[in-house]
DNA sequence: TTCTAATTTAATTGT
DNA sequence: ACAATTAAATTAGT
């Protein structure tokens, strides 16, 4: 049982970064071969040192020092429970307790393989309480200046940054889908046939 | 997630410039009054939430021409066979049955009700040649960019979306088989009972 | 039940 | 600040 037929072939390690495409196979046919899809992979990874801002990964992780922090083990954060903790089966909670065990303990290990993205935030899960008194504001005020910012941020706890974050996703949200619901108006008000 | 099927325009000017905060109340506490709140235009749903970007709505349900296409049936195909008793709540299960039953009979009722089942995209059925050759390109690239995915959209005779997408949740698959492997390793190099 | 396609939204990056 | 994208967490179909 619990045939992981996938799991086990597979390399592990993947630079990630090519947004601008780059896949020029010169090759007329249907290849996909090795080396053009090597070919099309960009080399973004110099280690670019690009963005050295993740204060939270040193936030909770004190005990390095000098090395980057981008090949530092970052957040276990995410794999202890301090930080979000509540929502995950339970194998996958033991998973996570113990790569944070291994990674405390023989820390700077495998960072390579552990991926890129290491030091990303953990996903901050808004109580039913917080998203409705953001959306209150936010119908309000889309720009809530930096004060409004900060009395929201004591109000609900929560940082200044994941306010202004929330501020800005939910004005793309508002952005699309007054975008998609013209995109319809505009659509019928066409002929069926002229639109394909 | 793109949403690079509509209109790339950008439609709506923002004239964002309320850097001061126009949503502050200078009463001391917590009020976000519904006369502040009202005073407004409001005009987004209250909600939750719209998501209008289902292209496919109208592709399989062509046979209404002038009424607003959201509010429509949508895809009967899938709707019909739910009779599965499997795990939907029970309020909601008897919900769906009896709206597929009107839906059925009466087409186009109870078209609010159904809302929340309406905008779903069938499940895509990848067939195993798709597979196969999504997984090789997988293998040496987890992060294929536009070009690369367009490419295999026209191969397989697959949207690009679905291309995607699917890499999307297979580097998801990646990790999280990966964070298990991680999990055995650990839990076989340490003393049984150091873990729960 | 397990696996995975699809959805939603918090976080990141670059401009 | 925005646009585009990614990852995380879910929902739901087979």
């Amino acid at each position: 049982m619990a045939d992981r037929s996938l799991g086990s072939g597979n390399p592990t390690s993947h630079n990630h970064q090519d947004k601008s495409g780059l896949g020029e196979n010169k090759n007329a046919s249907c290849s996909f071969s090795i080396e053009s899809i090597l070919g099309m992979e960009q080399k973004k990874d110099g280690t670019p040192a690009a963005k050295p801002h993740r204060p939270w990964v040193d936030k909770w992780n004190n005990l390095g020092e000098d090395c980057n922090p981008r090949l530092r083990i970052p957040a276990m954060s995410y794999a202890v429970p301090l930080f979000h903790a509540s929502n995950y089966p339970d194998v996958e909670e033991r998973v996570l307790k113990c790569e944070n065990y291994f990674a405390v303990n023989e820390r700077l290990s495998y960072k390579r393989e552990l991926s890129w993205y290491r030091g990303r935030r953990p996903r901050t899960a808004f109580t039913r309480k917080q998203i409705e008194l953001l959306e209150n504001v936010f119908r309000v005020n889309s720009y809530p200046g930096i004060d409004v910012r900060e009395e929201l941020a004591q109000k609900l706890d929560l940082d200044e940054d994941r306010i202004q974050i929330w501020f800005q996703n939910r004005r793309a949200k508002m952005k699309r889908s007054h975008r998609e619901s013209q995109f319809l108006v505009v659509k019928n008000a066409f002929p069926q046939n002229m639109i394909k």
